[in-house]
DNA sequence: TCCCTTGGTGTACGGCGTCCACATTGTTAT
DNA sequence: ATAACAATGTGGACGCCGTACACCAAGGGA
């Protein structure tokens, strides 16, 4: 659920120039390489513009097909949109994952487990800051998050471990508890307020009221948010 | 500055119906009056649908007047969203100061300093709550909110004190110290980590992820970040 | 072989933001 | 009072956008 359709999406555009070699009559491109073409371009216009700019008809003009063949793989405009967030919301699981499995140490270790908490936060406030037009999409369509535990794991041996932000989120804080840091009966809930705190920070920095803040302001304002988060986990 | 021509404007449409008495092909409406219009029919559009939904023509239908008659009191629709936000941002400053006004209490009072930042709190997210489209609105164009203390007071008597969201926060803040409940060393800098914990809630169950709870987990959400927040605050 | 699904094309419509030229008014200077 | 002027509403047009309808070319079963 984390990335429905957005696998090889995000990698290649098809070719920036309009399918420069000869423009067929027909269709000859490769199965799904159209849809695909169109959600990478999407993100490509998402990452420069935020949800707005996903147009489709330039994202059509991207893959060089005319408009109306983008209604053969979306059935309007949001369906589109909504694959981009999708990809954008994927990408921002990716780089928390990066983030986090940067930190060494087990998984009991208080030390460590600390600092993959902090990690995660870090990781999405630096996306918000480097990629604020992918962040703002990630979050411009609601694609029915599972903020309740996913039902029951696929058939695969390995449940595929959440990768969602919420779930990255979780499985740090159960880690603090299992580590013995955090108190078992404060866990329920807490990743909510966390995750208030670090979401909020990233949008009023970065689309909102504080957002011409310079670096040095805007790294101030992170470490309190940490710290502040920090000191509500005793 | 928090509220710069809104003053007059959320008050009358034009009538709802286009100026149903005779069309006169010259102007005969007051001064101002088309400009006012306008903003409050952007008001009424930005609270139905959010900010996309603050679409020049269908303001200046609801005015009465025909489209291009926008343009003498506006640069573009941009200016006219700024117009719309900044009486958003407004009206949700207004709620929040009702709502610390109906805290009873001293200024001094421990307990009722607490209160009062609750109250902020809560009507923060009341508003985001119940007033989705305006609250998207009032955050969707950042006309400079002033972030650091505004510059020397006006010449008149009363400071006119800053009935800004932060402003307000900043002073329930202050009035905590005073009253002896949180540590004046703590005091740089949390107004940031809070708003940012509110903020995010509200964007969160709001237009996010979490949009599709039900009252109840959301009262809970609400419940688990005030909490949180007054940990933060020892 | 036929046909039917898949997917790309062309044309067209209405809505939007915006520009230009024009008309009318209220105000100000003569 | 009258003439000039700034302010403000009107009409028409342009280009872009999302989208609907009709058409048509490939390619894989039956």
């Amino acid at each position: 659920m984390a990335r429905p359709d957005a696998e090889n999406a995000s990698d290649q555009l098809a070719s920036e120039q309009p399918a420069s070699d000869q423009p067929p009559p027909g269709r000859r491109r490769p199965r799904g390489a159209v849809r695909a073409g169109l959600i990478a371009a999407g993100v490509e216009l998402a990452r420069a513009g935020g949800p707005d700019a996903v147009v489709l008809r330039e994202a059509t003009r991207l893959v060089g097909v005319v408009p109306n063949a983008a209604y053969r793989h979306f059935a309007d405009r949001d369906e589109l949109l909504a694959a981009v967030c999708a990809a954008a919301m994927a990408e921002l699981g990716d780089r928390m994952a990066a983030g986090v499995a940067q930190v060494s140490g087990e998984r009991d270790d208080p030390d460590a487990a600390f600092l993959r908490l902090g990690a995660i936060g870090t990781a999405y406030l630096r996306f918000a800051r480097e990629e604020p037009g992918l962040f703002a999409t990630a979050f411009a369509v609601p694609q029915q998050h599972p903020y309740i535990a996913p039902t029951a794991p696929a058939q695969d041996a390995a449940p595929a471990v959440d990768r969602s932000p919420l779930g990255q989120l979780r499985a740090a804080l159960d880690d603090l508890v299992t580590a013995g840091v955090l108190d078992a009966a404060d866990r329920p809930g807490v990743e909510y307020p966390i995750w208030s705190g670090v979401h909020g920070l990233a949008v009023l920095t970065g689309q909102g009221p504080l957002r011409d803040l310079d670096d040095t302001e805007r790294a101030r304002l992170e470490e309190l948010l940490l710290v502040f988060i920090a000191k509500g986990l005793e």
